[in-house]
DNA sequence: CAGTGGTCTAGACCACAAC
DNA sequence: TTGTGGTCTAGACCACTGA
């Protein structure tokens, strides 16, 4: 016996066998049955070896017609301005994603901020904020493409009450927050990645293995206070965000 | 019993009692024996509960001192400038990372290209091309922070050998390029995360579950071919990417 | 060296989707 | 209807690591 458990070398030689192209995108895999036999193992070390396989999103299974190498959906661009637009209704940072639009009513919440959201507030973790989630979509479609939770310290809402209310009126929260004397606020933007929460998984209709690219927006105001924190999550397998580079002087061409 | 299976049900409440609180990041998550007795299953199913918990990057198990809840480093901004630089050695698009360097050479092989790299180079998928893979990281720790890998069209190549050599020159492979008349090279880069792959965990020394951050770089020349494509993969967990964002016009400050 | 996690099995049963 | 994936068990054994 090597290094490895069984079930991981196993999965191993499956996984180079996509990769050497044996397998392509929509071909089925050996159904467990015949990988019990062909490597004499038991049937839960085999559902063992796909599962492996299934969290790294690269087969997917259905019953009775067997397990399939995925095909990786075409990627949507989402070319994300580094420029904040408003219009009537309120401001975007995102050209591409313009037509999304809210499905269904903004949830209001107070709760104790995350670890992640307390530290870029500068609040001790467990205090409690204000948590306005929303579900961003195609309204024709109806198909959900982002979850966003907008994070404000209690301390800015209960001076500011309208914060906490379903109508921000025109020009929204930003509007509200720079009225009230926290103008002008500046942006900025924090791009990451994790795995999947459950809750993302069943809103975003991820894929098992699907990781969520995450863009956490913070809006400071010019003292300093970090007056809120906008999350977005959206599946890693469906958005890429694409920006040109300039060239510095320092790098000129050579023709 | 409900619609999810008995270990989705039960890493469902842990899931929500760490969210909750109860159990604080470095805190022992009940062992296995106790878990059975609690919900009176077996010890397999409390393995995939914990199992299930791992690949989210929310628990890590460790013999005998049982499964604790995971603290998650700190990130690593990694200030991604959109300007390129140039310095003796040759480009670099990153001031934060600036000091990283490849440790051990640069591998290069001849390979049919992925499918994702071979519609961004407009080529068939299989087709073969150059890749040049390095690994990079602090040359003082030697620890190791991203994996970077070069494609490059066979055609270029046979019309530019010294490509594949270790040693391409001050200016490295761009200056090489733009020297043979490609220049002046635009660049594009495309952020995205999917799951890391077996390689991917060893090299970076990625926790289960853990998803990888892409950057994906385009160098085009003036009449619209792709000369190179350059991949860097990063740990999601220990880089996020950050920027500024800057107002338009249209977002004025309503102070 | 004892305790905890990790792997594996043989066999049972369930549930869904394609036929 | 039936084949396929999916879940679960009871019990065995291994392997690492911290006291």
């Amino acid at each position: 016996m090597g290094a490895l458990p069984r079930y991981q070398e196993i999965a191993g030689e499956l996984r180079a066998a996509i990769y050497r192209g044996e397998y392509q995108p929509g071909d089925n895999l050996p159904q467990r049955v015949d990988l019990m036999n062909r490597y004499g193992v038991s049937k839960e070390t085999v559902s063992k070896v796909y599962r492996v396989l299934e969290a790294e999103g690269l087969v997917q299974a259905t019953r009775k017609s067997g397990t399939r190498v995925r095909r990786h959906p075409e990627r949507l661009q989402l070319t994300r301005e580094r420029t904040a637009y408003r219009d009537e209704i309120g401001y975007f940072f995102d050209l591409s994603a313009q037509h999304w639009r809210a499905l269904g009513p903004v949830e209001i919440n107070r709760a104790p901020a995350p670890g992640e959201i307390a530290r870029l507030l500068d609040i001790s973790p467990g205090t409690e904020v204000v948590i306005r989630d929303r579900v961003m979509g195609d309204p024709d479609t109806g198909r959900v493409f982002q979850l966003t939770a907008s994070y404000l310290p209690a301390d800015l809402v209960d001076e500011l009450p309208v914060l906490e209310s379903v109508d921000t009126g025109p020009g929204g929260i930003y509007d509200r927050i720079e009225e009230a004397g926290h103008g002008p606020l500046t942006w900025y933007e924090r791009l990451s990645a994790r795995a999947a929460t459950a809750r993302e998984v069943k809103l975003l209709a991820l894929a098992p293995g699907v990781p969520v690219q995450r863009i956490v927006r913070t809006s400071t105001d010019p003292r300093g206070k970090v007056c809120e924190i906008n999350a977005i999550s959206l599946s890693a397998e469906l958005h890429e965000i694409g920006y040109p580079i300039e060239r510095h002087p320092s790098a000129r061409p050579s023709t």
